[in-house]
DNA sequence: AATGAATGAGATTTCATTCAT
DNA sequence: CATGAATGAAATCTCATTCAT
C-alpha cells in the first residue's frame, strides 16, 4: 500500500470515530504510524486530505457499481444488482461508510470551493437505475420520477446508517437488502 | 423572547450555515446582538449550547407530535397526520430541520456523555405510530417492524433533505408529503 | 499609553535586537507582559505589527518633520535643522531607527502587497529640501538633483547606522550631525 | 563550476529576490537543480550556507580590490579607481549586491558566534584609500578621518542600492560613478 | 557523492472561556 | 445581568535537517 493510501486509510477510520471536525491531523498521523509533517506531503492540508478521501474512494466505488450493473439488461435485475451491490459495499468497509454517512453530507457546506461531483456521479447512478426501471414500466406509472429516486434512496439509507451505528452487531446486513428489495417490490401495506 | 430563546435562535441560524463545528461562539452572539460573554451566562458551554438547543426544540416537536396525534385512533389517519405534521414542521423551521439533518445524526459521537434521549422518544413516536398500524394490520405482516419504521423514517427523511438543499425552492414540500403518502400506502411497483 | 501602543513598542525592541525574521510573535507578548493572543486583537498577523508599527511612526516621525520644518524659509536653515531633527530622532529612539535601517529596507520585498507609501512620503521630506536648496542656488548647479538627494541621504544615514550599531557608545551623535553638516556646506576636499 | 559554487551562486539570486529569511534550503536546491540533501554535502547548515557565502564572495572582492589598487601611487587616482571598481562590481552581479545590502548588514545580529572578519576586511580597504588621501592632504583636515570614511561610503553605497533596486533600469551606473567621484572632489555647495 | 522522503520541533494563529468592570 | 478585552491551551502547518538507498 502506498503512503498516501496509507494516510487515507488511517483517516477514514479515525473521521468515522470521532468526525472529522474532531479529529486531529496528529491523531491520523498517529493512527497511520508516521509524523505529523508528511501528512504534508501528500495533502495540502487537512481539508484537502477529506476531500481527497472522498474522490478517491469515490472513483473506486463508482468503478464498482459500473462494473456489476454493466452486464445486466433487466432493470428489475439491475435494481436487485444494485441493492446487493449497495449493502455489500457498506458491509466491507463499515468505517469509510460512516465516514460518507456524516462527513460527506456536510462537505459541500463546510469545505471551501468544493462542489462535490465525485458524490453527484455516484447518486446519478442509483438514480439512473431506478429511472430505468421505471420507463421500463417497472414502478408505477403515476409516481414522480424524482421522488421515487429519493424515496429509495433515502430508504435504503437509512437502513445502512442503522447497521452502522449498530455497535452491537445485532442486526444483520444481508437481511436488511433482501427485506428492503422485497418492500420496494411488493409494497408495504397489504393491498 | 427571552434572551435564552434568542440565543438558540441564533444558533439555530449559524450553525446551519456552517455547521456546529465551523461556527464560533461569537458569530452566535453577533447573530443574536450580545457580547461573547453573555452566552456563558444561559450556557455552560458551546457543547452546552448545543444539547439545550436540541432538547429545547425536541421538546416543542415532541409535544406537537403528541397533540396532533393524541386525539386520532385510526392507525391510517394517524400515519397521514403523522406525515403532515413532519413535513409541516420541516418547512415551518427549515433552519431547524438542517440542523437537525446534520448535527443530530453525529451529535452522539462528538458531545461526551450525552446520551440522545429526547430524539430516541421522538423516533419512538414515528416508530410508534408505525407499529401501531403495523399491528393493526395495516401493513404486510411479513415486514420486520424495525426495518419498516426505518425504510419508512429514511425515505421521508431524505425527502425532507432534498427539500432543506434545494436553494432555489423548485420543490413543493406539500406536494412532497402527498406523494410520500402514496408511495407508502400504495406501494412503488406496479402490482 | 494604549495596549496597542504598548505592543508596538515591545516590538521595536523585539525587532531592533533580533531582526523581525527571527523574533517570535511570543517574544513581543513576553516583551509586552501580555499573552501571546492579545496581539492578535490588535493585529492581523504578525507582517501586519511589522506594517502597522512602521506606519504609526512614520505618521510621527512625518509629522514632527513637517512642524520643525514649516516655519523656516531659508533653505540652508531647513536643510540644517532637518539634519538637526534627523540625527536628534535617531538619538532619541535608538531603537526604532535600528528596525527601520534594517527591516524597513527589505519590507517593500518581503511583505506581499505592501507598497511603503509612507516611506516614499518621509523619503521625499528629505529630497524636497534638498530640491529646495538647490533650487534657490544653494548647491552646484551642475548636480543631478536625484543623485544629489540620494548622496546626502546615504552619507548622513550611514553616519547614523555607525551610531545605532555602536554598541560601545564611543561616538558623539551630535558631533556627527555637525561634521555632516560641515562636509556638506564646505565640501570633503582642499578647494 | 564545482557544485560547491552552484549552490552559492543559486543561494546568491534566490537569496536577493526573496531575503536570507524567506528562503527555504528547497528554494536553492531548486534553483541549483539539485536535490535538498545535496546542499548539506557542502555546507553545514543554512546559516552556514549565508556565511560561507560571504566569505567567498568576500574574498572575490577583496583580492579584485587589491589588485587593483596596489599599481597606484596617487591618492586621487586610488579614489578614482576604488570609486570605478566599486560600482563596476556593483553592475557586473546585481543580484550578489542586493544580497550585501541587505543580508550583509544584519547578519550580526541572526547569524550566531559570526563575527563578520571578511567584510571589516573589505571596509578597510575603502577606508585605507580614504585615510590615504587624507593624510595626504588631499582632504580637508578638520574632517574627523571615521566620519568621512563613513560619510563617503554611505553616499556611494546609496547610490549603489538605488541601481540595484531600480527594476526599470532607469539609471546609468557609470554616470552615477562619475557623479559620485565629482561630488566627492568638488563638494556639494558652491564655494 | 547524491537523493528526496520522512521527520518532528517549533512557529503562527484560533477561539472557547473567564472575569474585572 | 451584561460586557468584551484578555487569556493561553491547542491546533494547523512549515521547513531545516537527517539518513536509508
Amino acid at each position: 500500500m502506498s503512503k498516501r493510501d496509507l494516510i487515507i486509510a488511517a483517516a477514514v477510520k479515525v473521521f468515522a470515530e470521532k468526525g472529522f471536525c474532531n479529529s486531529k491531523v496528529r491523531d491520523v498521523a498517529q493512527q497511520a504510524g508516521i509524523a505529523d509533517g508528511t501528512i504534508y506531503i501528500y495533502f495540502k492540508s487537512k481539508d484537502d486530505l477529506l476531500i481527497s478521501l472522498f474522490e478517491t474512494k469515490m472513483d473506486h466505488i463508482y468503478s464498482h457499481f459500473v462494473e456489476r450493473l454493466r452486464p445486466l439488461k433487466n432493470p428489475v435485475e439491475k435494481l436487485k444488482v444494485f441493492l446487493e451491490t449497495y449493502f455489500n459495499m457498506i458491509r466491507e468497509d463499515r468505517e469509510l461508510a460512516e465516514v460518507f454517512q456524516v462527513e460527506l453530507r456536510q462537505s459541500s457546506k463546510f469545505l471551501k470551493d468544493y462542489h462535490n461531483q465525485k458524490f453527484i456521479d455516484y447518486l446519478n447512478i442509483i438514480g439512473d437505475v431506478i429511472n430505468e426501471a421505471k420507463m421500463q414500466g417497472f414502478f408505477r406509472d403515476e409516481l414522480n420520477t424524482n421522488f421515487l429516486k429519493v424515496f429509495i434512496f433515502g430508504a435504503i439509507d437509512e437502513m445502512a446508517r442503522q447497521w452502522i451505528l449498530d455497535r452491537e452487531d445485532k442486526l444483520d446486513i444481508n437481511l436488511m437488502a433482501r427485506e428492503a428489495y422485497d418492500m420496494i417490490l411488493k409494497g408495504l401495506v397489504i393491498p
